[in-house]
DNA sequence: GTAGCAACCGGACCGACGGTCCGCTTATTG
DNA sequence: CAATAAGCGGACCGTCGGTCCGGTTGCTAC
């Protein structure tokens, strides 16, 4: 059983994480900066996490944007799968950036299971892959960066979706 | 007109820098690393370069992993075209990682041009995007850790600059 | 209530890194 | 050979992720 403090601390840590990511993006955030405006000290940010990669999963984790909502989405078409997991994406940029840039645990289970679903949507592993490249955070945020619209992108993922999955 | 010195100081660096990050990768070579293997001190390489980023693009700048290269390739179709810039990346792969990890410079000029001859083979700039995410050095080192072979991933490319120049 | 204990806390501390600075050295030129 | 500007090296700095430990506090058993 965790104690009440460390409960209420492990909230306030999550909250000001995923606040000052959202806001700031992940480089412009130190884990001192976390702890800061949780109003705990920095140890109390290891005890709890273990370390910075731990902490982001775990505010991935508590969000939309981890791979376990993704697993749980109900889609019939390759196009379908391919437009929800881009809103997700979307709605979460800062957060889903930095999740990439932090762990490798995006080999974790849930991870696994988006991609063999999508492998069985357009043929085979290698295109799931691609697909998965292609909505990645960075990747999205370089083309918003290049003046593409959300919209254009949008669109793009699920005709290159479906043209994947025309060819099964 | 450069000292004599100085650009065998250069020459030093750029062979240092090479190859250490082509032998342990750009995540455990530092600055002091390539300083020493080059036996100069370490302002040396920042009155050479500016910055790591700098050093890094100067190195890839100096093999045949840059877009620069890439740029003068003759090619007739997208899958041509794609398997070319395949093998150009599987080369050079910690290389490319290491540019891909510290530029923002991925947006010069011959990175441009690469994306708008790509974008006229294949439809269109997003599906250009699409596949020169798939040629990401952090992408095919993903898929070779995953079990993939060079070759499977190599085909896997073609196939799908292939399967989008289709559709044009 | 209170005593005892384990879990917890905070922040001083550490090593590594990218980057700056400046007094000394050296290649170059006339 | 003298003058000078370019170059050099390594001590130094600020920041960051991560560790450590002496003091504190929530919980439980009596």
């Amino acid at each position: 059983m965790e104690r009440a403090d460390a409960a209420r601390n492990r909230a306030a840590l999550l909250a000001a994480a995923t606040e000052l990511i959202r806001e700031r993006g992940i480089d412009a955030v130190s884990i001192d900066d976390v702890a800061a405006a949780a109003g705990v000290g920095k140890g109390t940010v290891f005890r709890r996490f273990g370390d910075k990669a731990g902490l982001i999963q775990a505010v991935v984790d508590s969000t939309a944007a981890s791979w376990h909502q993704v697993a749980s989405l109900d889609v019939r078409t390759a196009g379908e799968f391919a437009g929800q997991l881009f809103d997700h994406v979307l709605a979460s940029l800062p957060l889903v950036i930095a999740v990439e840039r932090t762990s490798a645990r995006s080999c974790e289970a849930n991870f696994q299971l988006t991609v063999d679903r999508l492998a069985r949507l357009v043929g085979s592993t290698f295109n799931a892959h691609a697909l998965l490249a292609v909505l990645r955070g960075e990747q999205i945020a370089f083309l918003l960066d290049q003046g593409m619209t959300a919209d254009e992108i949008r669109a793009g993922v699920i005709s290159l979706a479906d043209t994947l999955a025309a060819g099964v």
